[in-house]
Formats: structure tokens, sequence, C-alpha cells
DNA sequence: TATTACCCTTAATCTACATTAAGCCTATTT
DNA sequence: AAATAGGCTTAATGTAGATTAAGGGTAATA
């Protein structure tokens, strides 16, 4: 609980009231690796947070090949805005690529401190758009770069995650087959 | 003034002495086809509210072609929100499309109506949500469906804007050529 | 120790889409 | 009325990256 409440210190910290608040309706759950906290046709009720570990965020397409969207680590949220907001079923899968410690959030509870605490309207605020910047710099990255550029930046971009997982899931966040990564990384090496 | 006052009763409606916060610090602006409001290199200044026609917001790859990240038309907002927020330097473009009019938001009187009024904290939150949802979606797209289904879907999706654009600027946003645009629209309609 | 399950790599072949180039049409400018 | 500039289309050729297939490495079970 304390990470949580240091996470907050980047933003506008929270006073002891906001905290109580916060910190009484966080569930703290333990989460297995391949494990899901949420899967395609659920309806998405939690806002997550991660102290520990790393999922992936993804959908699969009509040929059944999973494309990945986020990956998110300590520190951070993770959820399907989308289906939690609008209620309806999720697109997407969230598993657990490590063993993870997480605090949930229920859809509710959120609407709670939302309504309550207008502090965390602007600190939430805040993190969606610092994830509204990644996802839109991404995008960018996806349509005007070539594989080796995009490859290139997501080892800039997230220098612990490039070690900590397997080629396999790098090669999904990129879009790109794990073969032609292959071939992407040994052309950087040799030649 | 009136419209975008409007705009905001589809989130928590403004009372009159947020009404007149806003509309004091808004500035309105006429713009001419083919001008910009942000240009590669500037530093993003205003939040930006369409009241009249329609913007395009693309970035320019090493090749000098241009990929179109979003569209932007009547009662909706464009900015770019890395270079507002963390001052640097855009890396893309906002032309209009047509001749439009906006009103203006700069960050500094933003900020004023963030800190003195928590209710636009939690409007603009809803709002930056919405947008990450559509960016989520878009991205999940480009990874997953064919050129002729994101052709679908953007038919689909932008009905209006569909009739209003011009084939170019419509491939520049799906990821195509113009040439393979047409290609697509020819199999559509013959066999 | 064997077994299962991933994971990484190389290499041959294939395909969705890009590139180039040309021709035609319609608006806008001169 | 002529000229210029976009925009749409067709078609030939080119290429980034997919697909398929196979072999080898390593970690977690049994």
């Amino acid at each position: 609980m304390e990470s949580i409440v240091r996470h907050f210190d980047k933003y506008l910290p929270l006073d002891d009231r906001e905290k109580e608040a916060l910190t009484s309706r966080l569930v703290q759950r333990q989460i297995k690796r391949k494990q899901y906290i949420l899967q395609e046709g659920d309806i998405c009720k939690y806002f997550t947070y991660v102290v520990e570990g790393c999922f992936k965020m993804y959908g699969v397409d009509n040929s059944g090949a999973e494309h990945n969207l986020t990956f998110t680590a300590e520190d951070d949220w993770i959820t399907d805005i989308d289906s939690l907001h609008k209620e309806r079923p999720s697109k997407l899968f969230i598993e657990a690529i490590e063993p993870c410690t997480i605090l949930q959030l229920s859809k509710g509870d959120l609407w709670y401190l939302y309504t309550n605490y207008p502090k965390f309207d602007r600190n939430f605020r805040v993190i969606i758009e610092d994830k509204y910047i990644e996802l839109q710099n991404r995008l960018l990255q996806t349509f005007s770069a070539t594989a080796y550029e995009r490859y290139e930046s997501f080892i800039e971009q997230y220098p612990n995650l490039a070690n900590r997982l397997p080629n396999t899931q790098i090669a999904s966040y990129l879009g790109i087959t794990p073969e032609f990564l292959s071939k992407i990384r040994n052309s950087r090496t040799h030649g």
C-alpha cells in the first residue's frame, strides 16, 4: 500500500483523508504467471495498479494471432477503459507474464473517489494524459517507422522490459513475427 | 460560445461561474483551408475546440510522407497533448482541411481553470478518456485488420467525414496509398 | 532421465501493399 | 480560354515482412 501512496506523490500528493479513502477501497491480490485478470468478452470491473510483476494487454485477430497493445510493470496502471466505462464486453485480454502483486479498485469505488475527492479526478486525468501521449507516439511510429526503427525505439523506451520479456512478446508488440525480429536482431549485431 | 457550453452538458454541465470563467478565456479565430494551427518543431500553446470545419493532425516520416493520426470536426477538441504538457517541440502538424471557426484556450488559462474549478479536471478527464478509447481501438485495428477491413471501419465510424474528405486524406489515415485505396473501393463495388 | 513445452534461429517461398508512371477529370487561378 | 494544380484510376514492377518448416537450446515437470 505504501507504493501506491508514493506513486501519487508524482502528481498531487494525497492528504490523510484521501489516503484512507483510497487504501480502504483497494483490494490486494496475487496473480500467477499466465493468469488472466481480463478476458475477451468479459466486462472489465477494475482499475488495476501493479505493485510487482508484469502484464500484457492484447487482442486476438480473426486468424487467432495475438497483438500486444501494452506492457504494464511496477508502479503503473492497467485496465480496458473502453470496457470499464461503457460496460461493454472487452475485445482484449490482460494476462500476467510474471507472478504479480496488484491492487485493484472497482468501478464503483473509483466513482466514489472521483465524486468525493476531486484530487482523484485531477490525478487520474494526468495519468490518462500520459498514457494517451504514449499511445499517440506508438501509433505515429507504427505508421511512419520500419520494423527495425520500431525495435530500436522499443529498446530505448523500455530498457528494463527488453531483457525481461521473451522475444515472442516483443515481436507481438512491434507488430512483426518472432522470425522477423530474429532477422532484425541479427542484422544489428553482425553488419 | 453557446456551442461549447452545450458541449459540456454532455459531461458535468457548467454553472454560471464556470461558464463565465471558461468563455472569458476562450479566444475565437477563423482559420482558412490549408492553414496550420500547429507545425512540427513548434511548442503547442493551445487546447483547441472546433466550432465549425475540420482539421487533420499528421506526422511526416523520413521520406517525407504524411501520416494522418486523427481528424477533428465540429464539437470536438484537438491539441498535441505531448507538446502542450511537456513543452517540447511537436512532431506533428495540425492543418485545416476546410475553413474553420475555433475557440482556443491557452495552457495557462487551462491550468487556471483546472486549479480553480475542479469540474474542468473531471470533464477533461472524461474527454481524454474517450479519446484514449478511440486511439486504442485504432491501434488494435491497425495491427489486426487488413486495409480493406480498416476502410470498412472508417466508413462505419465516420459516415460524415467519409464524404467530406478527399481519398488521399483517408488513405493517409488508413496507412495506405491512394492507389491502393482506389483498388479497395473498386473491389467493393464490382465483385 | 526422459518428457513436455517453450523459445530462438535460419532459410525458402509467398503476398499484401508500395512505388512508379501514365492518363483523365475537375477546380481554381491567370 | 489557357494554364496550373489536385485528385482519381489503372497497371507494371518492386519489397518489407509473413508463412512454413525444420533443427537446436533450455527450463520445468514427471
